[in-house]
DNA sequence: CGTTCTATGTATAAACT
DNA sequence: TAGTTTATACATAGAAC
């Protein structure tokens, strides 16, 4: 569990404040320099503090004058442009948080169904208590693993010496059990998203060939 | 072993640079907020380009030209005075790796003498190709530890019920047996600063009431 | 191209000194 | 208050799409 997240708000505290500013400013202009010599480009950075009675800037005041003289010879208009201000800056940050909230939603779901039907599969009790959206999604997921069963089936029929070479193979066993631990000890719904962390073990990426949970559900 | 580190030098691959590019104004940008957010405090940051013809600059036009007006109102002496040109930042960096270099050659050369110390104790040959130097250092380490034996056994002879129980506890001799064994995979001299990576085995930080061998040695 | 994924390197919050 | 150390979070180079 991640034990030590910052949250992106003024710092009460004084001393802490004073402290990670001081470490930031020197990150910050670190990064502001590596840009400039990476890319070969020009840029600048103005800090100011209540620390110092001088803003710190980089790469000097010459430079730094160079810099915003360019940036404020060009017009009004043209600068509003290409503009990363902070309320756009803010709005892309929430619609990718959305958009990760909505992707652990669905993947929270398929890993609930896959649990249920692992259940009912393995009789322990199971769909007695399932309403029918749960039980559609169960159906569902049965049918399409079946499919994929008989596509696999009918693969080896065609090639028996395929480097896949049967449905049942240990390293793919291996792989589903590892899955099915992971939701052992994780049953619930949407607790992912709570609180400052976001844990994604559901990770069906790459070896799409052997997997036969497919991200495509519950689109 | 350290095995993508990026050279701090213009990066001559066309789309490498660009990607670069993106990526870390991407990063800076959000540096520069998170420093204006937990510290209360302003600051803009401005980034040319060669991919846009406007340049990117945070927090916004406004927010950057009123940060820019009060950098630009100071008289070019006080400006000056705190400021982080690139020069006294990249020496900066330069003093600091050197001071790491200093540290870690002090710390090999007491890996180096323990381990010849130790291959006398355990009588596998050991003093006779020695040198001077080296014969000198294994002496005063001999010596040094010799004296830390004493002053054990004076403090358990004072009050034995000490949590500090003997000179021989199992702790201690744990914690020295794991480093000698680094030691027998890593017997050479410097060759700890060599390449890109730093690795620094031998800490003898904390612990101090139980470690025999001090960073003291070898000022 | 732009995205995504993953292994690494870097920044830095906290705890100590 | 400033420097050091350590554990964690974050940034990002490179590879694969």
């Amino acid at each position: 569990m991640t034990r030590k997240k910052v949250k992106l708000a003024f710092i009460s505290n004084d001393s802490a404040r004073k402290a990670t500013f001081k470490k930031r400013k020197k990150g910050l202009m670190k990064k502001v320099s590596e840009l400039s010599t990476l890319c070969g480009i020009e840029s600048c950075a103005i800090v100011y503090s209540p620390y110092e009675s001088q803003p710190d800037v980089w790469p000097d005041a010459r430079g730094a004058g160079r810099v915003v003289a360019q940036f404020k010879r060009m017009p009004e208009m043209e600068q509003s442009k290409k503009m990363v201000n902070q309320e756009s800056f803010i709005r892309g940050r929430i619609a990718k948080a959305a958009e990760q909230l909505k992707k652990l939603r669905k993947e929270n779901r398929e890993k609930e169904v896959t649990h249920l039907m692992y259940h009912c599969l393995t009789g322990k009790g199971g769909l007695h208590g399932l309403g029918l959206p749960d039980l559609n999604d169960v159906a569902w997921m049965l049918d399409y693993n079946l499919k994929e069963i008989y596509k696999r089936i009918e693969a080896i029929g065609k090639d028996r010496a395929a480097p896949v070479a049967a449905a049942a193979a240990p390293e793919e066993r291996t792989q589903q059990q590892q899955m099915f631990s992971e939701w052992m000890g994780n049953p619930g719904g949407d607790q992912q998203m709570g609180g400052e962390e976001m844990i994604v073990p559901f990770n069906d990426g790459g070896n799409q060939d052997v997997s036969l949970w497919s991200n495509a559900f519950f689109s």
